[in-house]
DNA sequence: GAATAGTGTGAAAAAGTTTTCAATTGTAAA
DNA sequence: TTTACAATTGAAAACTTTTTCACACTATTC
């Protein structure tokens, strides 16, 4: 039976238990085809009889590789940010890597605190989500001396390996969707905090609009509920737009509950497209149509991109878009 | 200006610079009032000139700690999981523990390696959350030479350190409000899944309806909306219970919206309670009365507790149980 | 039978810290 | 002055691996 017990055996421990040398001991677990099929046998043995697990840690140092990345995020409770934390940790297993989890709060400082916590801990590589991107960031990003790869945001920029949708087809899309029912009046509800991908949905929006002559109309309001709910009781006491595009699905959630409050009726009066295609978008009523943004796959994506880059391994292009595509639900008519 | 790209400059580098050797430097970032004033600021100006960081690999492989946690969760992308992250990173961050994030899935094998990577690791705690608790869990819990806290859930053994509410009190409050009322024909919705601690909201539940002799009445569905919304448009047409109380938000929205697809208004005709009171209980409509579940402060609280285990520092009870309370909405009455 | 080319293995160095122990210096009391 | 003791510092060991280099074999070729 092997010991349980996590007690400290050690590679010395092993190399003299099958009367071997450490390096042969270290050999037979990095470089098995190196050692003679019989030598390591019996270290193989000696491994399970006492219950070996090589030390990290001193792994690390030794080979000055980690096998540790780590997984910047703003925020972990919003629902599209947890979904590509299960992509990126269920690649990683399978590459045999660590991740580290660092949560800025969007706090700039913690940030800055963080990218240097995580050179001290020897990553080998970063995997960074920041839906408020600036240039600093940017800088930050390339002045890194290990990988890193930006998730859930495209940058125009072919040194920076980035994966996501492409946001502003996908609005541009959906707009002229809209357009094609003939539907005219057509809003654009965004927010107020300068998030980096929300510029590219509202031009997505504002393109299709002006291609199609008409004029491009946009609101912004809050993320929270308890601003944004409000905002659509009395914004939609004093407009009637025909259909509006949201760039998330809670906000839309906000917007569908204040217009059943303010009598106004859904699809019929008012069609409502969305964006990332959440849990939220099946469980309001109407359901919600809504852009889905494959968010666990981009959370993977990034992560097998990064151990490509980890290895030195040749890329074609470092920006890697993923297909969207729009779910119909009730919140828009057939 | 701090030299920002992460080149290697080490604890050598800063030694000579300084002209000291380098125990004295490692004094100053570790036992700064051992070393006299005048040696520690030319040291801290040497390390700030070299802007040199420590390597925390190093670091952990002398000092024999990694100053790491690990966080075993079951899956992210649960609205309760995830903000409980949050609580535990944000302390982890004040103690300076790094976490590092592992995902179950909900598989045992996958849960038997992580245990094994993370004693490889070297982690100086564990952060333990699983909803479908059993024994060879709490074997290992046990078994584990570096302390581990329990999260979320409560068992009865003084020896394991654990966090949460107490569930079989809070079911059975949230019952008697409904039972004084005057209420009588009240159903539990559980989970078919032997999800642990469903097991204490069921006894609660359970005494609670004895207590005033009625007859206690569980029905069980999944988590899944896809067969959970079927379920209670099939079983509200041919039941009509008083009130309900419900052992998660996001089945009690899809009840909620059964409800209504078959006519059955609420609060009126049916009472509903829940439980965990996420976002989705604000979000539905009528909004849901939800028994609040503090998993943020359940996190924190849990790393909390876990620092002082490793500190070894007197705690007088292990089992620590949180506050909680009703927050009344509209899916009653009153 | 000697030269050649691999294979397989071990000794020792290296990775960058912390920690122990001993040596030195400084300071206050005798 | 000593003496005694605390404060400060440095040398060296320790932490547990990986990796380099050299050596000893074995097998192959001429």
């Amino acid at each position: 039976m092997v010991d349980i017990k996590n007690t400290k055996v050690t590679i010395y421990d092993v190399a003299s238990e099958a009367d071997v040398s450490l390096a042969t001991v270290s050999r037979v677990l990095n470089y098995p085809e190196k050692v003679k099929p019989a030598t390591r046998e019996r270290v193989l043995e000696a491994i399970r009889k006492l219950g070996y697990r090589p030390n990290a840690i001193a792994r690390g140092l030794a080979s000055r590789k980690s096998t540790t990345v780590a997984l910047i995020v703003p925020d972990v409770s919003r629902a599209s940010v947890a979904e590509m934390i299960n992509g990126v940790v269920d690649i990683a297993r399978k590459y045999d890597y660590t991740v580290i989890l660092k949560v800025t709060n969007s706090e700039p400082d913690v940030e800055e605190d963080i990218w240097q916590e995580v050179f001290a801990a020897q990553v080998d590589g970063i995997i960074y989500l920041n839906d408020e991107l600036q240039e600093h960031n940017i800088k930050q990003i390339k002045s890194s001396d290990v990988p890193v790869v930006l998730c859930n945001v495209g940058v125009d920029d072919p040194t920076i390996a980035c994966v996501s949708i492409d946001f502003e087809k996908a609005f541009y899309e959906a707009t002229q969707s809209l357009i094609n029912k003939g539907l005219k009046d057509i809003l654009l509800v965004s927010t107020r905090s300068a998030y980096y991908v929300n510029s590219f949905k509202e031009r997505g929006y504002i393109n299709a609009m002006k291609e199609a002559n008409l004029e491009p109309n946009i609101v912004r309001t809050s993320g929270r509920l308890v601003v944004n709910y409000p905002f659509f009781i009395d914004y939609l006491k004093n407009h009637k737009p025909e259909a509006a595009l949201v760039v998330r699905d809670s906000i839309a959630v906000s917007m569908i509950n204040a217009a059943s409050e303010v009598g106004i009726k859904i699809p019929d009066e008012l069609e409502i497209i969305s964006f990332q295609n959440t849990k939220y978008a099946k469980m309001s009523r109407p359901t919600l149509s809504s852009i889905d943004n494959p968010i666990y796959d981009i959370g993977a994506v990034s992560m097998r991109l990064l151990t490509k880059l980890m290895n030195n391994e040749p890329i074609e292009n470092l920006n890697v878009v993923l297909p969207h595509n729009i779910i119909w639900r009730n919140s828009t008519k057939n």
